[in-house]
DNA sequence: ATTTTTAACAGACATATGTATGGTAAATTA
DNA sequence: TAATTTACCATACATATGTCTGTTAAAAAT
């Protein structure tokens, strides 16, 4: 059959994976062999392994529909995270049990650890976080001076920056009209660390 | 075998199915009776057809990894959005098909154009968005009064409240420091309109 | 000019995977 | 109580799918 120049086929072959992959799933390797009218499976197979080779797409072997792009599993890792409307009682494995939805995130590779919350409140304005935005959360019991965190203050869950001076707690607002909250340490519940905001304009 | 109560375990296996949809790809039927345990192809075929009976999920008939989550439901698909260092001469296909990353997000069903662009300067930090802050676009030619737009101007692309009156364009800064953009309404050049906004916190 | 690499083909094999048929026992309904 | 539905199991089959071995010819490298 025809022969193309040496690497276009291959650039080809990427960019219909890649296509694939935006639009849903990745191809099988005979389904990419029909996209390009190849005569033989191998034919697109070898392409295929080849990119899994250059280190532009990653396989599962022996899986079907097993080819990825590698770019995005550079470190970070795509997952679920679980939405949770309200965390009431500081029982947060209930809330995570039965979240009101997910949004996936990509993550390091921090485990199951991250959940989501919507922010209510305008204590944070003047660090960007607005009533309705999303934050995810990690979860982790302390937290380092200048972090944002999610604390229970309560009973209700608070996004605020965090100060510790000795045994002392402070939580600090971003917006003038709010006050800091001062605690002592043992009685700060900490729920995590605030890792990324979103905001959905409708 | 042990016999959960009516409805328990479907409920369960399409939620899992969610998962892994999320996450990445559809089950296999057998992928599905592993991770419940089933002794039998049957069973977890039984409660996927079942699913797709009650309307939560399709099948893509003879299909490996078939099953996909009924859209009407969520209204939301999980896409992988191409991250764009730059738009230089306006091109955007060429800057979308050499992207610098991915990241995936939740987007609507019906936009299969959207890409993510890195915020650059302050002209926006009143609308809460900040520099190095990733805005997901939704590509549109046009907008209306009140969105917040990609732009080109002076071919480089700039986040800006967008309003129109009569024939002529104005880009609003959400920042005192900067000045409004006023132009004709044939110049400018709208690339799409901001659906999202994500920071990410060290 | 010779060797190596590359694009493509042909045919085949083992397993993965969707699908079908038939059966059992518990729960639900009539 | 009898009939129906539901959850689950066992086995089997056809096709889809990933993988392998071997071949050919053009292009590139030596």
């Amino acid at each position: 059959m025809g022969r193309t120049p040496v690497g276009q086929t291959r650039e080809r072959v990427f960019k219909f994976v890649r296509r694939c992959l935006l639009s849903g799933q990745p191809p099988t390797v005979r389904e990419v062999q029909k996209a390009f009218g190849f005569r033989a499976v191998q034919t697109a197979r070898q392409h295929l392994e080849q990119l899994v080779g250059d280190g532009r797409l990653t396989a599962d072997r022996n899986k079907s529909r097993g080819y990825r792009l590698a770019e995005p599993a550079s470190g970070l890792k795509t997952m679920l995270v679980p939405v949770l409307g309200r965390v009431p009682a500081g029982v947060l494995e209930e809330a995570i049990e039965d979240p009101d939805g997910y949004v996936t995130a990509d993550a390091p590779e921090i485990s199951g650890e991250v959940f989501a919350l919507r922010v209510q409140g305008e204590s944070m304005i003047g660090a960007g976080i607005f009533p309705g935005d999303l934050v995810l959360v990690h979860r982790q019991p302390t937290a380092r001076s200048g972090d944002i965190v999610v604390a229970l203050v309560e009973n209700e869950a608070t996004v605020k920056t965090f100060k510790q001076c000795d045994h002392r707690i402070e939580l600090h607002p971003a917006n003038p009209l709010f006050a800091p909250i001062i605690l002592d340490a043992d009685v700060v519940v900490i729920l995590g660390k605030v890792i990324e905001v979103r905001r959905t304009l409708s």
